[in-house]
DNA sequence: AGCACGCCGACT
DNA sequence: GTCGGCGTGCTC
């Protein structure tokens, strides 16, 4: 009986390809194995085996699978289960889906390398320059990738003399796979044959004087393991030594290096070496209600310093202790250094970290060791790609902040939710789910409402910390009268002046970065626009630049406006730069630092910015929403929102929900210990719905009023969106398409089709875009309608086959 | 994703 | 006249 198997390839396939098992990987192929196929003329790629069967697929000529690339699956039919939910729910290819779960160092891909043909003879007269000189790298060489061809004939294609060089049967081509995962090793120290540990100073006698030698002898003592291990690179480090050193004890047969893997050396750490924080009573009590109704999802909804990590700690220490695995998910930027610094005092090496920030081979050791922990207890703490780690054992998974927008992915495909994602997950693997905010997104606080979720709730901070006096300042009224101090009102430098002379600390939020907003012709009112995409470009005045943040582009700022050459052109809106410049003219003395996506860009520096701030060698954190998020400071007396309007009046659904959330995060920061913290805010609407909300602590109320609208106007909870974005090059041919989509589609779905309509920029990196929405009443099965929608676009597509606009899916859009 | 095939501008 | 630009289609 032939053999085929269904292999997921790392690609946008419409459908999965079959392949053939050849005789010798019959009784060796496993689902979930890796395997080398052939695509196309001259590819090679690794896919993964989905499922095993007999079925030969008509009308298509099957092709051999190539080998198999491991020894034991590496992917679980779980999490086979898993994607294949991701891609139907999320309207993609589980290529796709397979491309965001795997780490780049488990994906292979194919290059062709050239190899030269040793049968055929070098006859001078029938090659010229370019190819008697790649004949003769070859002699030197006995392998050449294309790109190297490339340097050595100076061609910036090479490919034509290749084929030349092929027909004359010169060379060979040979694909050769790379970017594989080869463990990494290190360099180790342990004691030598001639150490006898019970006569260490005969092991010193014959040191003799060489005082580095002693000292790397003595350091080798003191550092090295249980396991009597240490890395020779931190041996040498602490008692900075060198190699020569260490090479002479290794000669006299006191120290023998040896290689092996990187947590070979570690010293380990002693699980729950410390203990958990005891817990007050009512964190107590919200544990034990929390325990209690895991049988659904739980919404544990916690106000700001209510000290709900650890609870989390606690409950993940339970989880643990039955043998199970725990994901602990939390938005990108909450993943900083002190909290998994925490989590592993705690948690010791079942504690493991995955993010993108971590090298691919970290991420790599990671799932691998995951997998390897099959049924041991393990703690994952990351970010959203998370979810895609082997699990096999889950017991509970915890979204920490779960309203975070940053769960969200958006480009590339799959474009998941992390947490709708987990919490089917968990539904798979029948574990517990845990999603915690003190602001939850109004979605979830619906289905705790209705019953789909089970609803914990905490008001009171830890150690009995008032929550914060909030205040609003008119601005509109302080602008009519002349008594803004640029953009500082004056109550919020006088605040910012009597905290610091308390020896307080200020964090200053304004939502976006640069130094202004755009720049404006003042005579003709001409705004610098980015080439590529339809929003004005941002000037950054610390780089001289003007840039687009969306596709990167960037230019100098004019002289003179390029519509009609005059030169007034002033800068209008602000953004953080401009406040860390104002608030260092007010305030000479002050020790400022600005946090933003420019500032953090480099690895260390978020860190960095956060440890100054900590051990108090800043007065003033200047920052976009990045200091909203999980950050714990003691000392903090007051916190200014700089301008409240941009997230109150932004043309979106969600709006007020995501003004309140940012607003009470925000204001969360304040107040420490005994001490009400002061948070002012600027606005020109102090009597908006959500800022009087936001003052008086009141989640419910904005939710309470936000879902009327919600169910009038057609949107979630009560109805599920899916939106439709149509893209093309040309303009004309984009309206003219979208407009037979938008009628197609509501011959099917009649009035839940909105547009098609311009977005804010209705161009994106060259790229004309409309969008057409979808609104779902949640009641009518997801499943049918996207089957529906399926069949109509791929209708569409086909026929309009000429210059097709390219389609993009989004399910649960934010 | 790559690579081949196919139709319109600057040049050995 | 061709070389080569990228737009489009296809890969089990």
């Amino acid at each position: 009986m032939r053999q085929f198997a269904e292999i997921l390839l790392p690609l946008a396939l419409p459908v999965n390809y079959t392949y053939s098992i050849p005789e010798h990987l019959q009784e060796y192929l496993q689902i979930g194995m890796r395997v080398v196929v052939p695509l196309g003329k001259r590819k090679l790629y690794t896919g993964i085996v989905k499922e095993i069967h007999q079925r030969e697929p008509k009308d298509i000529k099957v092709r051999d699978i190539l080998d198999a690339e491991d020894a034991s699956p590496i992917i679980s039919s779980k999490q086979l289960v898993f994607w294949e939910w991701l891609a139907q729910y999320y309207l993609c290819s589980e290529g796709e889906v397979m491309n965001a779960a795997l780490p780049g160092g488990l994906k292979l891909e194919s290059e062709m390398v050239i190899q030269r043909n040793l049968a055929k003879e070098i006859v001078d007269e029938e090659l010229n320059d370019a190819e008697f000189l790649i004949v003769e790298a070859l002699e030197q060489q006995d392998r050449l990738s294309i790109k190297e061809i490339a340097e050595i004939t100076g061609f910036a294609n090479p490919l034509f003399t290749i084929k030349e060089l092929l027909s004359k049967a010169y060379i060979l081509l040979e694909e050769e796979l790379k970017g594989g995962y080869k463990p990494r090793r290190v360099r180790l120290v342990k004691a030598g044959p001639k150490l006898n540990e019970d006569q260490v100073d005969l092991a010193f006698e014959l040191v003799g004087k060489a005082a580095k030698q002693r000292e790397l002898l003595l350091g080798f003592f003191q550092y090295r393991n249980e396991m009597g291990q240490l890395p020779a690179a931190q041996l040498l480090k602490r008692c900075s030594a060198g190699d020569s050193s260490l090479k002479a004890l290794h000669e006299k047969g006191l120290l023998e290096i040896f290689y092996d893997d990187p947590q070979a050396g570690l010293i380990s750490q002693n699980p729950q070496a410390a203990g958990l924080f005891p817990l007050q009573e009512n964190q107590q009590k919200a544990l034990q209600e929390i325990r209690a109704k895991l049988d659904k999802p739980v919404l544990f909804h916690g106000v700001t310093s209510s000290g709900k990590t650890e609870i989390y700690t606690h409950l993940m220490a339970e989880v643990l202790h039955q043998g199970k695995q725990v994901l602990y998910l939390v938005p990108e930027i909450a993943l900083t250094t002190q909290l998994i610094q925490r989590l592993e005092r705690f948690f010791g090496d079942t504690l493991l970290v995955y993010h993108s920030r971590y090298s691919d081979r970290e991420r790599v050791e990671t799932w691998l060791k995951l997998f390897q922990k099959e049924h041991e207890p393990a703690l994952v703490i990351g970010a959203r790609s998370s979810i895609f780690l082997p699990f096999q054992n889950l017991g509970l998974v915890l979204v920490d902040e779960e309203h975070e927008n940053s769960y969200k992915q958006y480009e590339p495909a799959p474009r998941y939710h992390a947490r709708d994602a987990a919490l089917m997950l968990a539904h798979q693997q029948s574990a517990k789910v845990l999603l915690g905010s003190a602001t939850p997104a109004y979605e979830s606080y619906f289905n705790a409402r209705k019953g789909k979720y089970h609803l914990v709730e905490l008001f009171e901070r830890f150690g009995d910390i008032a929550m914060p006096e909030i205040r609003a300042i008119n601005t509109r009224e302080l602008r009519k009268r002349k008594q803004m101090r640029g953009d500082f009102a004056p109550e919020l430098i006088a605040e910012i002046e009597s905290q610091m002379k308390k020896g307080k600390q200020v964090i200053l939020f304004q939502n976006r970065r640069g130094f202004s907003t755009f720049l404006q012709c003042e005579t003709c009112g001409h705004v610098m626009q980015c080439k590529n995409c339809d929003i004005s470009l941002t000037y950054h005045k610390y780089q001289h630049q003007m840039r687009c943040h969306v596709c990167g582009y960037h230019s100098p700022p004019p002289r003179e406006c390029p519509a009609c050459k005059s030169q007034q052109i002033k800068s209008l809106g602000f953004g953080t730069e401009k406040l860390e410049d104002e608030l260092q003219l007010m305030f000479p003395q002050a020790r400022i630092q600005r946090m933003d996506l420019d500032t953090t860009r480099k690895k260390k520096a978020y860190e960095n910015i956060i440890a100054a701030f900590e051990d108090g060698d800043t007065d003033i954190l200047v920052g976009t929403q990045m200091v909203s998020k999980g950050l714990d400071f003691e000392n903090v007396g007051l916190v200014g929102i700089m301008n409240a309007d941009s997230q109150l009046f932004f043309p979106d659904f969600r709006a007020h929900e995501k003004a309140y959330q940012m607003l009470a995060q925000v204001s969360g920061r304040a107040g420490r210990k005994g001490e009400q913290g002061l948070v002012l805010i600027q606005t020109s609407s102090p009597d908006h719905p959500v800022i009087s909300d936001v003052i008086g602590h009141r989640y419910r109320s904005g939710y309470e009023r936000e879902l009327q609208e919600r169910m009038e106007f057609h949107y979630p909870p009560y109805y599920r969106l899916i939106r439709i974005s149509i893209k093309h090059r040309k303009r004309e041919v984009l309206e003219q398409r979208a407009s037979i989509l938008g009628r197609d589609l509501r011959s099917l779905f009649n009035r839940r089709v909105y547009g098609p309509e311009y977005p804010l920029a209705n161009r994106l990196r060259g790229w004309y875009q409309m969008e057409i929405l979808l609104k779902i009443e949640s009641k009518l099965s997801l499943k049918a309608v996207k089957q529906a929608l399926h069949n109509q676009v791929e209708a569409f597509q086909q026929e309009h086959k000429k210059s097709a606009v390219r389609i993009i899916y989004d399910v649960d859009p934010l």
